[in-house]
DNA sequence: GTTCGTGCAAACGGTTTGCAACAAT
DNA sequence: ATTGTTGCAAACCGTTTGCACGAAC
């Protein structure tokens, strides 16, 4: 984990090791705020100005993306590889999707428009 | 309009006609503020808090539907049937691409989600 | 005169920022 | 000493809400 910050030039703070080691091994798409709850326990001085720009920073260095994929939060992503989402209508809970779990064609003759990444938003509920 | 409007069981108030005619009738994915600056000019006594009151009627009765698109603020599209999203990455405005325009397989094959509905989200750039 | 819609301002929730204290080099 | 990070509080921005006024039945 240490490594990993510093491959990103990221100095390792204590705060920033804690919240890493929630953020970038969950798949729980959680908000900024669902990230300081988590993380508080384990370090209890970490505030929420350090875990927002703790956030901003990770995603900034490519460890981490952030997603509109709810009204009016962000959600974090440590799977950064190009891949789909699925979010449970009842719960509101996100999921990935594979890359390969659909498939999408004819996005390269969309006239006038230079297609840079996709990715599907599937809607509905998730059977339990 | 008015018979839109009465059709879904919506008094016609000269505030609301105002924001009908614009944002039924447009392409531009407007924000909220978007549509009151657009619609002050013509009505000029519309308040922030009517706008936001009058979409949110709106969506709720199936004129509109909110997208969040960018991050942090809610989008207004008057085009309710399925389709997907193109994003600007350069200008941040927001395109329809017909339903057709991609297809999307698969998402049936999903264990465990019963997919409810589902959109691609493209973003690049828009040659001009 | 009750109902409904409006405008204003205040409140709200998520996020950012200014700043002083502090740690590390 | 300089640089960078933190915590706190205040500011900020999009949105919602409480309330008193006003229009329509």
């Amino acid at each position: 984990m240490l490594a990993r910050l510093a491959a990103c030039g990221i100095q390792p703070t204590p705060q920033r090791i804690a919240v890493a080691e929630y953020v970038l091994n969950t798949a729980d798409h959680p908000t900024a705020d669902e990230v300081w709850i988590k993380v508080r326990h384990r370090c209890p001085t970490l505030s929420r100005a350090t875990v927002y720009n703790t956030l901003n920073l990770f995603t900034e260095k490519g460890l981490l993306r952030a997603h509109s994929l709810k009204e009016g939060v962000a959600v974090f992503d440590p799977h950064v590889a190009p891949h789909h989402h699925f979010i449970d209508e009842e719960t509101g809970k996100v999921f990935d999707i594979p890359w390969d779990g659909v498939k999408v064609t004819g996005e390269k003759s969309l006239r006038g428009l230079e297609v840079r990444e996709y990715q599907v938003v599937l809607r509905g509920r998730k059977r339990k």
